[in-house]
This record gives structure tokens, sequence and C-alpha cells, in this order.
DNA sequence: CAATTAATTGCAAACGGTTTCGCTCTTAAT
DNA sequence: ATTAAGAGCGAAACCGTTTGCAATTAATTG
């Protein structure tokens, strides 16, 4: 009886004294928890440890609980530099995009983001401010962290595409989304349907009555600029209604230039247009802003509508009939998807993906 | 002489088909460009070529020109993982924050990525949506990224840090900012000078002739809910002008929340504020637009501030009188630096450090 | 009891760099 | 002629993990 509680107390006070070493070895920490020194405290190879740890079928499974236990207690994180070495990738997805602060990108990151840690990548988003050098710095950046594949919403003064072919040169797949190459140059790109958007958008205008709609475009080097225009002519067409060049105009995102391209649209005072479809929001927002202060005499029966459903519409007090909602996370959602299976070769890069998601004109006025 | 132009088109012939062979190897890029490959191309040896592309004065200027000159035309990129292995560090950056939406958090992210870019860091956002749920997940994916710094902006929900105190056992360095554990629970942190804010924001509705001045505070988890209300007290007291905790309501970013705090605040019309300071300007925003429908008579003379400085405010009809703004690129910039200090050891991990970023009052009407 | 088979475990190479140390070969000094 | 110094290069260890294969032991079979 007695030499058995002698043994459970001896017991009993090892292991305090184990725990307490273990304690220790934590906080110390100046020797890193590898599999090395697991397996030193365990007295095993470094690679039982490994495949313990990997739940090889090999292993004993008493083995397995002992490594898999000794590893929970150091805390044990294995060393993605060594993983990523041995597996030849970094599990890191670059994004480069021009502005967080414009909430179609912000937006787009949430579906990015979501899929690529269901995933296991991580991703690293780089801005460009819409510089082309800051482009090419993001593009070297993540080229040398090799990421395993990169999207990219190029920046407005993009034109020549080196830096971001070398991606593809070194086997690295790319995907373009919302901002891509113009023309017919060949890549993997995923598209808002910017067409069918400005056309319903216009469409809606037209079914309200307006016959003189004019179209407020961005900056001409960014692609879509040319498909929105579109879908605002074909609409116009489809329902007979004359195009006026006057009605069109042009500016990018800076304010002195949206005021003249308004000017420019409402120059002649017998022929001013009775509605207004924008590229985007702030644009629009700086072009009703401006017109309320310069006293249009109808101002308050101008109805537009701009791209993007901002959230922040519904504190103005003159707000845009309607938007075009772009769904950004459903876009990012399918340029990641699209990564993956190229990065998982179930496509062959060379074989060039579309993908487009649609719009939806979202009505605000009650 | 003859002789003399035969050298030199045999030159040239072997220059073409080496560049032909260069040319195929970057095509046919299955084989890594890897030390050991322009090592066997150089005929020399691997740490002979490291050296050279790594500027070593013990290499010969010749090879050295002669190394670098293959590195460039084979597009030799130095592979991270290895280097990061050997290094034993990962040169990423990561952060965790509640929202890339609020204006605030993304302009923050502009001062962290300048200077970690700058210092050869990348940096991974993760967005908690202040869930702390997803704040976990979020450390826990940059724990096994072994990230070699971390700066975070817990979710509202935050109480317990097990999740975060992790990096600190792990010897990785954390840094707080703006949000950050309330009370004297000690930390690195990089604040805004939300007290002193708020104290000019409530000075200068003063200094305006308001005797009634309405907080809006936010959650009251988020620590510096307090020390804007504090800012707020002290205006008043330094000014004998009395406390009312009819003047004073707590919302956070629901709309029905904001409504029921503004109805409690106007709620005895004889005794109703004159002007407001709120915890953030979107939660203003609602405030403003409940007051203005609920048709309150003396609406256009209620004059308002809110933290943030949000660009949208040009567009309001009624705007805030002005807006205190945070600086977040300051307090991004800040707490970098801070994290990067922390990194290289020139600040003792547990030497705590407060860092404090002013804000300033920006004035809007004329 | 020997021989075969099955169950575990350990060895060692590989991933792609960096870096210490030592070796060879000049060249200058004694 | 001999030695010392120094320039230039290479061998090898190391970072932490994975994995094919060999080695060891135990169990089963003829």
């Amino acid at each position: 009886m007695k030499s058995e509680e002698t043994t459970f107390q001896t017991f009993e006070i090892i292991a305090f004294f184990l725990n307490y070493v273990l304690r220790l070895e934590k906080m110390t920490n100046h020797t890193p928890v590898t599999l090395k020194f697991l397996a030193e405290k365990l007295k095993m190879s470094v690679s039982t440890v490994s495949k313990a740890l990997n739940n090889y079928p090999t292993i004993n499974t008493y083995t397995k609980q002992r490594v898999q236990e000794m590893a929970r207690e150091l805390r044990f994180t294995p060393n993605k530099s060594a993983i990523n070495l041995k597996e030849r990738r970094s599990c890191i997805i670059g994004v480069i995009l021009p502005n967080l602060l414009d909430h179609f990108f912000t937006r787009s990151i949430y579906g990015v983001e979501q899929f690529a840690t269901q995933n296991g990548y991580n991703v690293i988003i780089s801005q460009s401010h819409d510089e082309l050098e800051k482009e090419i710095q993001s593009a070297n950046m993540l080229l040398k962290s090799r990421v395993d594949g990169l999207i990219v919403a190029i920046s407005k003064q993009t034109q020549d595409f080196a830096h971001l072919d070398q991606f593809e040169q070194m086997g690295i797949p790319v995907v373009y989304y919302t901002r891509n190459p113009s023309f017919n140059l060949s890549c993997h790109k995923v598209l808002g349907n910017t067409f069918q958007g400005c056309y319903q958008a216009t469409q809606f205008l037209i079914d309200r009555g307006h016959q003189k709609i004019a179209y407020l475009g961005g900056p001409k080097m960014i692609n879509f600029t040319h498909d929105r225009f579109n879908g605002y002519i074909h609409a116009l067409k489809d329902n007979q209604l004359p195009f006026s060049s006057a009605l069109v105009a042009y500016t990018d995102f800076d304010q002195e230039n949206t005021i003249s391209a308004i000017r420019k649209l409402f120059a002649d005072p017998a022929n001013s247009p009775t509605a207004l479809v924008a590229f985007k929001e702030p644009i629009l927002f700086d072009a009703l802003k401006y017109l309320k202060t310069s006293d249009h005499p109808h101002f308050d029966q101008i109805e537009s509508i701009g791209f993007g459903n901002n959230a922040f519409i519904s504190y103005l007090d003159s707000p845009p009939i309607a938007s075009v909602e772009e769904n950004p996370e459903s876009v990012g959602e399918n340029a990641i998807k699209l990564l993956l299976r190229l990065i998982n070769q179930e496509i062959d890069m060379s074989n060039h993906q579309k993908v487009i998601v649609d719009c939806k004109l979202v009505v605000h006025c009650g």
C-alpha cells in the first residue's frame, strides 16, 4: 500500500518537473520549436515526428499520440518558409489594384480574400494609386516574393505590359479584372458586364420619359469606358432616340475636369439634357454638386444614374434616381476562382478565359 | 585582313546561337533559374555566383560582371522562401483590422504599406469584420505564416487576448493601434489623441456660442469611446458649462440604434441640444439624416462635428460644420515604425511603448 | 527453427539560397 | 630562393521540412 502511494507521489513529482521544464522552454523561446527540437525531446528521428504530425499510416498510433501531444504542448508551428521551399510555392496571391479608397476595389477584395484563405493562400494587396511607376514597383515586389498567382486591375496609365508579362513567362498565372488590357490583347479576364449595366441605366431613364440623356464618361484610357458608352448608344438606338455628340463628355477623377465636362453638356440652355448617366458615382456627385451650385433652372428635374451603388448615397439630399450595382464581391470571387484553377492546372494557362459578371440596376427613389 | 573579318563573323554567329539557346531556355521554363543553374552555365561554384550577385568584395570584378549579366539574361530571381528559411524570418508584416470599408483604416494602411515596402517587408491585411471569431482565424493564419510582426486594431468584440498573446510568446512583436486593449493592460500602442480631438471639437462649438452640446458616443466596448467622452466633459468643465446626462447617448454602427440615441437626446423639446459631437462620421450622417426627416424645428441651426473628415462631406447639403481629422496615415506610419524598431530589437519587447498622434480640427463652412 | 512477411522507424537527400572556412595561386618582400 | 600576404574561388554546413528507401524488429508461416 505504502509503496504504491510513494510511487504515485514520485510520478506526480516527475510530472510536475516535466511540466516545469516544458514551461521554461516555452518562456525562454530562444530555441525555436522545430521538428528537430521535438525529435530530440521525444528521442525519435525527425522524419518520424514529421510523419506522425502528418498522420502517415505507417506510424504507430501510440507514437502519433505522443508526438502530437508534445507538439501541442510546445506550441509547435511548422515553418512555412521551409514548406514553401520544399513544395516550390509561396501560398501567396498577389493583388495589384489602383486604390483601396475606391469601394469597388475594397469590396472586390472581400471576395478574393474569402476564397483565397479557404484554399490556404494568403493575399498581398498592393496599390498602384493609378500610377504606372508604382504598378511596376508592386509587380516587381510581388515577383520577388514569388507569388503563386496574380490578380490585377491595371492603372489608368498602363499601356505597356512588360512588368506583368514577366509573371506568365515565369509560369505564374495572371488574371486581369475589371480594368484590363484593352482591345483584343489576349489574357485571362474577369469583367463586369458594363455594357449591360449602362444599357439598363439608359433604358430606365428612357422608360421614365427622358429624351435628352447625357453620358458622362470616364478616362478614355480605361477600357470599359467605351463599353459603357456602347451600352448607352445601343439603348438610344433600340428606342429610336437620336444620338447627339453634344450629349457626351469625358472626364477623369479630377473635379475640375468633371466640371468642365458638365459645362460642355449643359452649354446650350435650349437643348440641355434632362437626365445623366455617369461613369462612376464620385464623378456623378461632383457633377451634381456643381449643377446645384450653378443654379441650373431645372436642377430638381434632372435624373441621374451612376456606377457604384455607394452606401453614402442615402445621405444625399438630391440622390441619383438609381445606381448600377457592379457586384464587386462577385467579380473578385470569380477572379480568384479562375486564378486558383489556373494555379492547379485545371485550365491551361494559354487557354485564355473570359468571365462576365452582370450588373444590376438598383432604384433608390420610392 | 580577311582572317580578322572571319573571326569577327564567327564570333557573331556564336553570339547569335548563344542568344538563341538562352531564349529557348527562357521559354521552356521547366527548369527554374536557380543559383545552381547559373553556376552550371557559367562553370563556377554556387557560392561564387551567390557572392558575385551580392557584390562580395572578394570576387573579381570581371567575374561579377559575367555573373550579373547572365543573371539578368536568364531573369534570375532569388527564391524568397530559401532566403527566409536561412535568415529565419518571413519579411511579412501582418495587419488585422476591422474593416477596409472604413476610410480610417484604409488610409492608415497607406502609411503602413509605404514604410513596410521601403524596408523590404510585405504586408498581409486581414479583416475581422468586427467579429472575434474572424479575428482569431486571422491571427492563427498569420501566426502560421510566421509574420515578423503584427499590427492590430481589435474588433469591438475582443476582450480576451489569447490569440494575440501567442505572438509575443513566440517572440513576435505586436503593436496595437487605434483600437487597443482598454484599461492599463500593458502593450505597445499607437493611438490618436482622441481626447484632444474631442476637446477641440467641443471647444469650437462652445466658441460659436452653443450652450447645450450633445455627445453621441460609439460602442462602449471600444476603448477610446471613453477618451472622447472625457474630452467632451473637460471642454465643458473648462468653460464652466453644466454637464447633463440627458445630453449624452451611445450607439454602435447600426442605424436603428443611432436613431434611438438621437430620439433620446432630442426627447425634451424645451431642452434640446443646439450642437452635436459624434463619435464617427457615418454615425453622425445617420443622425443628421434622421433629424432632418423628423422635422426638428431648428434643424438648420444645429451644428455638428464628427470624427473622420470623410471626403464625401463636401457632397452633403447640410454638412457638419467641422470634422476631427484623425490623421490615419500618420497613425499607420507610427505603428509600422514602432514595429520595425521592435523587430530590429532597437527597443526591448518588454519595454512597452505608447505613441500618441494628435488630431486636427478641420472647419468646413466658409 | 528457418524463412518470409508485416509493421515501424530512421537515414539521407532534396528544396535554394547564404556564409564560414580553407585551399590554390600570384605577387611582393625578405 | 624562400616566405608572407593577399586575391579569388570552392567545399560544405546550415536553415526546417518532406519523402523514398533501407534497416530494424516482431510476427507469421512452412
